[in-house]
DNA sequence: AGCACAAATGAAAATGATTTTCATTTTCGT
DNA sequence: ACGAAAATGAAAATCATTTTCATTTGTGCT
């Protein structure tokens, strides 16, 4: 565990949730840190081959990152006007689980996220 | 519907399954089309976005695409090579619906993917 | 402290998929 | 056939990510 991976840690507490390295390096930054893109990019590598942090990709293939410790949720998004929801998913959670067994997948995730009107819209 | 994106769609017809845009070009000029790789790409983004075309990415970030049959139904992806299986999404819908009217929520739709290793990698 | 060697760092260059530009070709309606 | 609009693709641009490599920092030993 070197210094650059220690900021990247913590820059991560601090944003609780996903974040691109791109994100991160500038939020680190702002918050007075020095450290290069390429530090980070190497400190978030090893950070995801030692599985403390989730990796998983962007539809346009960015890649965004997350310590494993966040709260795993879902949300409910407004397609009208964005807001959203954050909802209970522990049917979803175990659909996603039973389809990755009958299949002999391992090391399972998922992403699912609601789209609807909200009543207000 | 274009030259371009008859091409594209017979080739992926041929594969079967994913691909990248790479291998798709690669694979018509072999079969003897005449093509640019700017032309599949532009073909693939429109069938896309018709919703003609599956495209989801590998672990590496790199774009795999397939033909998409009509009906709604979700994938379980291997991160590592790419491979996908359709799954039953019975209890994902059930539970999408539930979310969305616990909530008031209308005109509802989601995503969802579930992700992990397959057997074989 | 002084020295040697390994690990860490980051600027700059390289990579590679994807997108954009733009000049040329093809298609289509009149 | 003529002109406008769409399609095409080569080359350049973009952009996240990786690699290189020279420099700095940390660590153990004397
Ligand atoms: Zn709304
Ligand atoms: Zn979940
Ligand atoms: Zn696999
Ligand atoms: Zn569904």
């Amino acid at each position: 565990m070197n210094k650059s991976e220690i900021k990247v840690i913590s820059v991560l507490e601090r944003v609780g949730g996903f974040a691109s390295a791109q994100q991160l390096h500038q939020l680190l930054l702002r918050g007075g840190e020095s450290i290069g893109l390429t530090s980070v990019y190497r400190a978030l590598q090893s950070l995801v081959d030692d599985k403390i942090v989730d990796q998983l990709r962007k539809d346009d293939g960015e890649a965004i990152y997350r310590l494993c410790g966040e709260a795993h949720h879902h949300h409910l998004v407004c397609k009208s006007c964005g807001s959203t929801v954050e909802i209970e998913g522990s049917a979803l959670e175990k659909w996603a689980k039973a389809m990755a067994e009958e299949h002999g997948y391992r090391e399972v995730g998922h992403l699912a996220e609601v789209f609807g009107i909200c009543p207000k819209c």
